[in-house]
DNA sequence: CTAAAAACCGAACGGTCGTGCTAAAATAAA
DNA sequence: TTTATTTTAGCACGACCGTTCGGTTTTTAG
């Protein structure tokens, strides 16, 4: 029971940093095992596909962005503060916590065209991830920080889509200014909601 | 001179075609040649290796965006104008005009973290396709419409952002209101640089 | 300590991958 | 029409893919 779980939670960590280098389309079972110190059949034992593997890894990384993002968060006031711990977390997340590129939206481009369940799996995981910002933004209205009549799923979205350009900025093109570009757009989205 | 040229470009938008719904990974020499129904080596013979092919795959894909998005946009007045029609322009691209996910999504997020030529390739290219819109916003601050003190690469950052964010609310998550979302958004983003 | 269960390995399977080679077919140039 | 050139097909290669199976080792439970 304990083995097994071990070793299990040591291929997902492998598996997690190699799908943010080079994405879930190339993540190879041989090539992961090969990094982990086992055998190619031993490792595929423990996940009965490379879909339910792919999954898994998936999870994993949710897991990770709550541990690193949303979690430290909630040790600050309700509100704006803690939107703002949630978003720089977020930028620190994936700028420098991980060793590559954001494996979610690595899976999110790769599984949009391919309906089954991995496709299903990680339109759930953003949906849910999404309706966490929703929801930190509704308790800053609630909290009287942002105007009555703030769109929640509407101010989700910007924030979301300042995260995504940031990550393209800074990772891809390698833009000095991207943390600049993050901030002066998060503060101009926020001064629209704020009361 | 001439056949070779024909199905050269044949294989190349069905390439294309692929690409945008399986991402560059996936693109093989074997599948794209039973596409296009010739054979494997026949296709191999028209690029020397398959990096060429994924590069003349972006090229292709950066003229059908030019084609598609920049060029009709030219035709209406300097300024805010303009950048309306690039960002609809740019938004019927990605969400009806192409047969799946945007090309350049793809290879930005499956080539950001391997070195080489294609890297270097897409990089490029989404540098000249920023330049553009930053040059869109240089214009409309030269004839007035925009307060004389906009940054011109801040608010190109800005409205690629929800372009990104478009896509990916679009297509990943099926979210119906996506295209209002975008258009609010790209409201208040001209509001704020107006004059 | 022993027996049952879980974990792991090595080999092999049918496929597909990108990429060469050679030769035939189709096209262009003369 | 003949010749030169380009284009295409067929075949083979080594490598890797996900997956299965049988057997060995290791871990757990009683």
């Amino acid at each position: 029971m304990s083995k097994g779980f071990t070793t299990k939670e040591n291929i997902l960590k492998a598996a997690f940093e190699f799908t943010s280098k080079f994405g879930f389309e190339s993540l190879s079972i041989g090539e992961l095992a090969k990094n982990v110190g086992m055998s190619k059949s031993g490792l595929f034992g423990h996940f009965k596909s490379k879909e339910k593997l792919q999954m898994m890894v998936m999870d994993y990384a949710a897991e990770n962005f709550t541990l690193k993002v949303i979690k430290p968060a909630l040790k600050y006031d309700r509100g704006i503060a803690r939107i703002e711990h949630i978003m720089n977390n977020w930028r620190k997340w994936s700028s420098s916590s991980l060793p590559g590129g954001c494996p979610f939206l690595s899976a999110i481009v790769e599984f949009d065209d391919r309906p089954g369940p991995v496709h299903d799996h990680i339109k759930e995981l953003q949906a849910t991830m999404i309706g966490t910002f929703e929801r930190s933004v509704d308790i800053a209205i609630s909290e009287g920080q942002l105007s009555a009549d703030t769109n929640k799923n509407q101010m989700a979205y910007e924030l979301y889509s300042n995260m995504i350009g940031f990550h393209i900025y800074n990772r891809l093109l390698g833009d000095k200014q991207s943390n600049k570009r993050f901030q002066e757009f998060y503060k101009s989205i926020i001064d629209k909601y704020k009361v």
